[in-house]
DNA sequence: ACCTGAACACCGTTCAAGT
DNA sequence: ACCTGAACACCGTTCAAGT
């Protein structure tokens, strides 16, 4: 065909696919030629969108990101905030961090690629911007808010990189007990997947979240 | 040449060999020709040792698990420690993790592989199996213990996957006041990026513990 | 048992050619 | 501007052939 009169593909077209694709076989399955037959084309046709498949990739991840809820930060400043007290940074935090691993977890596959960081990628960049404002504005130092921005990735990236459950095999066989004493039931994990990984993310949270308190306290204390 | 007299390939070599090819160059990096021409041999000799590439891949993430330190969970049976008092698993869980953590960040480029959990993985289920025996016997309900483990695989994988400091670029052009308020001095977070990482990866581990503990002390409250 | 080269069905990317 | 087929240097894996 050559040049149809109306484009085939457009920037958003592709990502959806892309997406779509990773979450049904894994971030290997993604490759130029099978990404371009699912949309109906060839294969070089999508370096006319994009210039690598780095790039398209950046794109994907974006689009996860974006997913994330930032309102809880207030939108026009965080003035009004500090000015009701500052105290109310857990109960944002408990909230994005609830948001942040549910837009993750939908596409775990894509998880070790948007865990490298925000690079260039306008969405992460404003969730990042953020946090650290909100933080800052609450009162904490912005050495403090940097680490409390950083161990909230590390926590919620952790737990939407792979369900900890499923990664216990259902096959009883593998927990010989002359190896592993106390694995008698862990063949079971797998069937509750969902309570256990959303169990184990509310209990880290709220643990997380005491123990800033503590040093939040703590900052009055000692100036 | 065909088969030599002694082999020139072990398991072991070529564990090593993909480990540090990993490591240079990422997991993108392994491919089997590259390593087979690593260890100066042809590509499908590997298959001699390995069924396929990911039985390798297997293999050389039990290697890096292998390195974590148990040794705090007692080897004997954990009795000797819940007679000192079963106040010692915070201190156990903290060396732990510092250890489980210095193994995986020596290694970042794995860890997406590794977070999918044990599997049939030996030393993985060694690791399992201490930490949750462990907490049990320090009297742990068996759900809580179970939360814990998992939550303190998603730190520990989530912090290990990538630094935080080098995932913002050392640019000051990309962080635009106009778009990002609050992340002026984002570009210079790369060039700290061993504190930064580390001093986050700590403040999480002690509040977690210190969340930890609030709970484990209403263990006794109310039973 | 353990290595080899040849072969198969794949990759990402470039490029000249088409409209 | 946007798509195509052909081509290049790669992949993982199989297999018959060698010792």
């Amino acid at each position: 065909m050559a040049r149809p009169r109306t484009p085939l593909l457009s920037r958003e077209r592709i990502v959806a696919a892309a997406l779509r694709l990773i979450d049904d076989e894994g971030l290997d399955a993604l490759s130029t030629r099978r990404l371009a037959s699912e949309l109906s084309v060839s294969g070089p046709s999508l370096y006319n969108h994009f210039a690598t498949k780095d790039e398209l990739l950046d794109a994907v991840v974006d689009s996860v990101i974006g997913e994330v809820d930032l309102s809880m930060f207030g939108t026009a400043g965080a003035a009004g905030v500090v000015a009701a007290g500052g105290g109310s940074w857990p109960e944002a935090l408990r909230d994005w961090a609830r948001s942040y691993r549910a837009a993750l977890a939908a596409h775990p596959n894509i998880v070790p690629v948007l865990a490298q960081g925000p690079g260039r990628r306008p969405n992460a960049l404003r969730l990042a911007d953020a946090v650290f404002g909100h933080l800052v504005e609450s009162g904490w130092p912005r050495g403090q808010a940097t680490r409390i921005g950083a161990l909230m990735r590390y926590f919620v990236t952790g737990s939407a990189l792979a369900s900890f459950a499923a990664g216990f095999p259902a096959d009883a066989e593998v927990y010989d007990a002359a190896d592993y004493p106390h694995l008698g039931e862990a063949h079971r994990l797998a069937g509750h997947r969902g309570t256990v990984d959303e169990g184990a993310f509310e209990t880290g949270l709220e643990a997380l979240l005491d123990g800033l308190a503590l040093r939040y306290a703590r900052l009055a204390e000692r100036p």
